[in-house]
DNA sequence: TTAGGTGCAAAGGCTTTGCACCCAA
DNA sequence: TTGGGTGCAAAGCCTTTGCACCTAA
């Protein structure tokens, strides 16, 4: 078993729940993806029934191992940091594709400004909807 | 009529749409509020119809006139910065003082950042939570 | 063994749509 | 006057829930 699947685990026994078979598959169709939406995540977790996704969604966002994205309308799930770098999201508002942010210029800078209000920052989340390039060319 | 229902009237009709009696007061029942959710938008609204409702509601956030707020599990609507100013908040997860963040240079980084992923920016949240001076030093 | 977990199916809520009537320009 | 807009009601989705069966520890 791999660290992060080892971390998955761990979560869960501390938390006093069971590695079902269920759960495992939910949690393996999240890993390496970006953001997906619950449809998509339905459909990437085969032979899981749709209730159980839902189910096993609610229990991981309760223990931090996955968190909802809220881009417009809808919203998208993914693994917290615990499972992978902490990052930041461009959502595009035509075709709702979501990009990761990884810089970290704008960390430092987020920490800075904080400073400078006289606080001392914990966490924060910044997203940024706009046109992608494709759509803005008709590509798409 | 007001500075902000001018603006509101010459977005709709710039936009080829009308000024009607639904919108005019699904755009009133907005001003001067704190985000609101479809539910009590919905009830604030009286005398204009559920559909109405969501579809001035499509239409506003089309034309740049509203946009919604990424909440938790659901979302919120309110004024774009057309009608408020636009701001970001510092949060203190100790005593949950606000203090609101308008900083010209946050924002043309944000710009950038979206630019140089070959996003054309529409909009953007950042919130940022911490510990303020007070509470660090117990003077709260 | 057995308490927790799952699949199935049906119910619940929120949002959208079709259609005939109405009204702003 | 007239094409866009509205209300009404019904349909569509997405999500949750009840229940009997199953399974991880």
């Amino acid at each position: 078993m791999s660290s992060v699947e080892e971390t998955f685990q761990q979560m869960l026994q501390t938390a006093g729940y069971s590695r079902t078979t269920a759960r495992s598959v939910v949690f393996e169709a999240l890993l390496g993806q970006e953001p997906l939406s619950m449809h998509d995540l339905v459909a990437r977790a085969t032979q899981v029934d749709r209730a159980s996704v839902y189910r096993a969604i609610e229990l991981f966002e309760r223990l931090g191992i996955v968190q909802r994205l809220n881009t417009g309308w809808k919203y998208k799930i993914e693994l917290t940091d615990k499972f992978s770098a902490h990052h930041h999201h461009l959502t595009c508002t035509e075709c709702g594709r979501t990009v990761a942010l990884r810089e970290d210029e704008l960390e430092l800078f987020i920490e800075q400004l904080a400073q400078n209000h006289g606080f001392k920052p914990t966490a924060h989340q910044i997203e940024i909807q706009g046109v992608c390039q494709a759509c803005a060319t008709g590509s798409a």
